[in-house]
DNA sequence: GCGGGCATGTTGTCTGACAATTGACGCTCC
DNA sequence: GGAGCGTCAATTGTCAGACAACATGCCCGC
């Protein structure tokens, strides 16, 4: 057994991962609506138990990605196109812009520091008062400016100092480079705006002229607010979409507290 | 075994769907942060093998609702707030503000019939002139317009008559009402629009107000578009967000391939 | 008192098997 | 000759049990 390279199976990643991305280049390399192996040759082939390869599956499965079908076998779905650019991936406008081959600067860049107030503070998980960084830049594609951007947070976690040094347009980009605090999800506020005049005037726009956009709290593993973003795009520039799966009846639910 | 009710067993869908449906409520009973109960025990409850309790666990994991530790357990992710109400279900305005407690209203309808032109024709899959149903309405609540939506679909699907006795808002909600055909995803595609006078009619607004616009093509199984929607919201109406997860580090380049 | 080995419980992975479903082939009967 | 039906092979769905890897806390020896 063990076809995959040892590079991939001595990896100290979970084997279930790796088989993921494998998996994901044997479908990448199967025509639309094409047949899959089977689960056994697939499994023989990459090296691992079936079981390993059907959570993989299912996960595929789960994404959109395959269909499959008792008796029959495992299709590789028609596919949305981009479906795996969406929003559901959280990436800075940065690495969005370099996957889709659109060179993009960084423009006019502010760095405040400012004690945080009492929501602020409750919401980061910090005390009253302790300081908090406030970045906003605006970011530029073929010299004109698309995007602002303003990133807010616990000064405890990012230093005016290592800003200066490795800040290059994206603080999830560096976040992330860094590798502490290690990151979960983002969730990400969706709606449309008219320009306020600061705003306007980064963006060369007019007042009350339409943006799209995102507010974000960037959570960490352990359910934390690392960062809080507001983001303003020139709607045409960037497509963001996102794939929406059938809601089971059954699913949503509970959670034990009826807020809002 | 079996020590799941009957009509739970018996269900003609899949096990696996089940049993991730009873781990939800598993999950949903346990305190943020809390432990769930080991898999052979779970999967004993539940009547089902680990083995696809594993798989269900998976996706829940995946979906960044649990986290699994090796020798420890499986904990309850803290989550941010309202974690699945987001737009990664796909689901109607009328079932979205049912769900919210918000009463809405269907204004006025209207519904055209008209041939496709070419490009609808490849998009939709039929022949070019084979004729399309334009399903267009207000949303309303508290007597206030709030949405205007657009649904476009074959008339193959959907007939006139089936539309004037079913139609309650949604034609979301209708397909799913009739279960055929099958739906599979929807791809949605955001933006931010200025109301265009038509719309702005529509929506007792003016001329250039802000808007958000989501397009949406809802796919079928067999990766089929079946309807093609174009809503636009009043902002601040309804609340939209998505959870978005950092992405894996599979895409990026490797650094240091060397050993490790 | 303190440190290290060890017992225990958990998730991670593997193996092999059988059930359910599907589609195709061949056979029978008209 | 053709239509209908049973059989069979291939595939996914599910199961049971086992062992490996890992984390944690207890207990024993020092």
């Amino acid at each position: 057994m063990a076809k995959l390279p040892p590079e991939r199976r001595d990896n100290r990643r979970p084997l279930y991962q790796r088989t993921a991305e494998a998996l994901a280049e044997v479908v990448a390399g199967t025509p639309e609506g094409g047949l899959l192996p089977s689960e056994p040759a697939l499994a023989r082939c990459l090296g691992v138990s079936r079981a390993t390869l059907r959570e993989a599956m299912r996960a595929f499965e789960e994404r959109g990605l395959v269909v499959r079908r008792q008796g029959v076998g495992t299709f590789v779905r028609r596919r949305p196109p981009l479906i795996e650019s969406g929003l559901e991936v959280l990436e800075s406008i940065e690495t969005l812009a370099a996957r889709k081959g659109l060179p993009v600067q960084m423009g006019a860049r502010t760095v405040a520091r400012r004690p945080s107030t009492s929501d602020e503070a409750q919401q980061f998980g910090i005390a009253e008062g302790d300081d908090l960084l406030e970045v906003s830049r605006v970011i530029a594609a073929e010299g004109r400016p698309v995007a602002f951007l303003i990133d807010t947070l616990p000064a405890a976690i990012l230093s005016e100092r290592e800003l200066r040094e490795s800040f290059r347009g994206s603080v999830l980009d560096l976040l992330l480079r860094r590798g502490d605090p290690p990151l979960g999800v983002s969730r990400t506020e969706i709606t449309a705006a008219s320009a306020a005049p600061e705003i306007a005037r980064h963006l060369s726009i007019q007042r009350g002229d339409v943006l799209l956009r995102f507010e974000a709290g960037l959570y960490g593993r352990d359910g934390r607010v690392i960062d809080h973003s507001l983001s303003y795009f020139l709607p045409g520039i960037f497509r963001f979409h996102v794939l929406r799966r059938i809601g089971h009846p059954a699913q949503a639910g509970r959670s034990g507290t009826a807020e809002e």
